[in-house]
DNA sequence: ACCTGAACACCGTTCAAGT
DNA sequence: ACCTGAACACCGTTCAAGT
């Protein structure tokens, strides 16, 4: 065999052995243990604790591996709020959205509170929703419908404020909540 | 000397003992850190680790321990504030105690987060400022200052969540974000 | 009674040795 | 090149032995 299938070799047994470290973990937070300790994914993957460590090499970066789909889907929603034509049907569509995605993604919750400490690729995807955010938050102050000082990082930290408020209570007081942040957001 | 000067000499020596340890997680939070670690605390306190766990047998009971004072300070805030003439000044006045005492120990806006797993210090003050907090929220309704649904576990999570957000990035949006809160909350 | 700290289990992290 | 897992440091927690 070539050298090119045997890097394709590699390439896809490391692929295999990537994914079933994140779905030992995933697992782990799916019991409620946002803890993801190197030594027992490694085991639960049935891989050497090196090589957890090789393909992440802090648990901020397992963190943002295990967000990223979940991001992704956050920021395609931003994209289309920012396109819908009533903006303030966008923006209720993107408070429910964010609450939604990081309800059911705990590692995601974590993410979005600390997007300034990411690496490249979760990075980029926050400036994308940064700008889809912005670009919203543009008409709608344009239109009169937000106070006219709130930025996109603001939208970013009082959704990840609120997640915080219900998740430490009942998850059906969601959209009671939702709704006291889209008033106070009014001009 | 007296069994009665043996007992006040080995209360107060674990009175002593007590607030050392205290200190010493004092210290550790001061840094940053909300670790608590059990085994650090006790040599920096210099006691055996068992005299720690003798204390506080888990990391909740010295959090709580820690958070007393500053939650005695807001339920007594709490209680001006249900007595405050103006009711809106009174809720405006509360919110801000609640961020400002959270922002500056750590502890608290833990405890404050978890209250349902607290022990019965923490829940005999944690019932004065829902109390306290019902008092003034009737009062508000009763005025039409308020949206009616509104509970005092509702304003007590929301100010954790509050506190999350501000938490999560500059310290000086706190009062931007409060304003967002209290416009929130109107009817 | 109260305190000490050794002891055990477990996790983070590195790195020499294997393939 | 990539992976393994022993090794070391550290923390949680218990409990037999001391005072």
């Amino acid at each position: 065999m070539s050298a090119t299938t045997n890097a394709e070799n590699l390439r896809a047994d490391s692929a295999r052995v990537r994914a079933r470290m994140l779905a030992a973990a995933r697992e782990r937070i799916a019991a409620g243990d946002l803890d993801l300790p190197m030594n027992a994914i490694a085991k639960a993957a049935g891989v050497g604790v090196g090589t957890v460590y090789r393909h992440f090499p802090t648990r901020q970066a397992l963190l943002e591996s295990l967000a990223a789909q979940s991001l992704e889907n956050l920021v395609a929603v931003a994209v289309a709020a920012a396109r819908e034509p009533d903006v303030g049907s966008g923006l209720a569509a993107l408070l429910r959205a964010g609450m939604r995605i990081q309800l059911s993604d705990p590692a995601l919750a974590e993410v979005l509170s600390t997007i300034d400490a990411a690496g490249d690729e979760t990075a980029d995807l926050s400036r994308d929703l940064a700008a889809a955010i912005t670009t919203l938050l543009d008409r709608a102050r344009t239109e009169g419908a937000i106070r006219p000082d709130l930025t996109a990082d603001d939208l970013r930290r009082l959704l990840c404020g609120l997640q915080h408020a219900v998740r430490i209570g009942a998850v059906d007081d969601a959209d009671r909540y939702l709704d006291i942040l889209l008033a106070g957001l009014r001009p």
